[in-house]
DNA sequence: TGATACAAGATCAAAAAAGTCTTATTTACT
DNA sequence: AGTAAATAAGACTTTTTTGATCTTGTATCA
């Protein structure tokens, strides 16, 4: 129920290009250097991300990736659901043969509600705010989840 | 990035067990073929959520589980994280010493936010919700996933 | 034409998930 | 008390997924 390794690859990879600028020219070296991701497993993501139209490969020497679209243009959801896929959050919403009665469960379509949910989430955040939002603002202190607790615990009045 | 097995076998086993009412008592081999589970493995999730005080579970002849809790307090948010843990997205929002500039990291901040949104959904609907959805209201005719199509593909201009 | 950089698929290893097996314990019934 | 029926609990096995690397091949520049 997590980001593969090789999602948060590909996030790395988007966000360093996108920093750089579309359009630039970066080494598969250096990004892996950069962004610590293991050169050959890079290679691969990045021609997930190629196919999909995100960067461009140019190979021979002095080769290397670059950004093929506008920064503003990208987003998380794009990028991450090329390496890993769609997100389903339970198999039975990717497919519906495996639960028979999914036109009758009331679970699934709490499933689908909450994963289009999830995907429009993601799917409005773009790497030109990533880029921008690391590049000037300051942590903005206590934006993240110390502020946001997890949904207070139900008070379960413990096992009889 | 899906609910696992395990997670999917609690939501049928106590939405099983909702249905047939609060502190019904219920065999195991009743539940394992009703809800369509391996019988071991649901003794194991069983264990879980009676650790957790959502079901009692009662030994020797005539054995078996019910409901310790009222379906509306139970929500599917507290099943599934019974058995599958605290939902994370994304490594690094669990385990921040993964992440070493997470306080830095726009990225880390959305997955957080993104994940409180998901537990938060999952934190509103309770079994009760499930159970009389499912008992009463036929189908509703496609208020699932056909309706909610996945964000509208970007007009990606297609690879250079 | 050789050095450098990426491509692409095969292969391997480690981890997680899914399920089973075995032994022990608890309870009901006779 | 003794036996049968039910679950407990943890070890163990198998399968799948993930993460990563290796190898061979192709493209480009100097």
């Amino acid at each position: 129920m997590r980001l593969t390794r090789a999602g948060e690859y590909a996030v790395r990879c988007v966000l360093y290009l996108a920093k750089q600028g579309r359009g630039v020219l970066v080494s598969r070296k250096e990004i892996a250097a950069q962004a610590d991701i293991p050169g050959q497993f890079l290679a691969k993501i990045a021609q997930q991300l190629a196919r999909q139209g995100i960067i461009e490969i140019l190979q021979g020497a002095s080769g290397g990736y670059r950004l093929l679209l506008a920064p503003e243009r990208i987003t998380l959801l794009e990028v991450v659901e090329t390496v890993i896929g769609e997100i389903f959050l339970n198999d039975c919403v990717g497919r519906p043969e495996s639960c028979p009665n999914s036109t009758v469960c009331a679970v699934h379509r709490v499933w689908c509600r909450t994963q289009q949910q999830l995907r429009n989430s993601l799917d409005q955040v773009t790497f030109a705010d990533l880029a921008s939002e690391e590049l000037g603002t300051p942590p903005t202190p206590g934006a993240c989840c110390a502020e946001n607790p997890p949904p207070p615990e139900k008070d379960l009045p413990g096992p009889a």
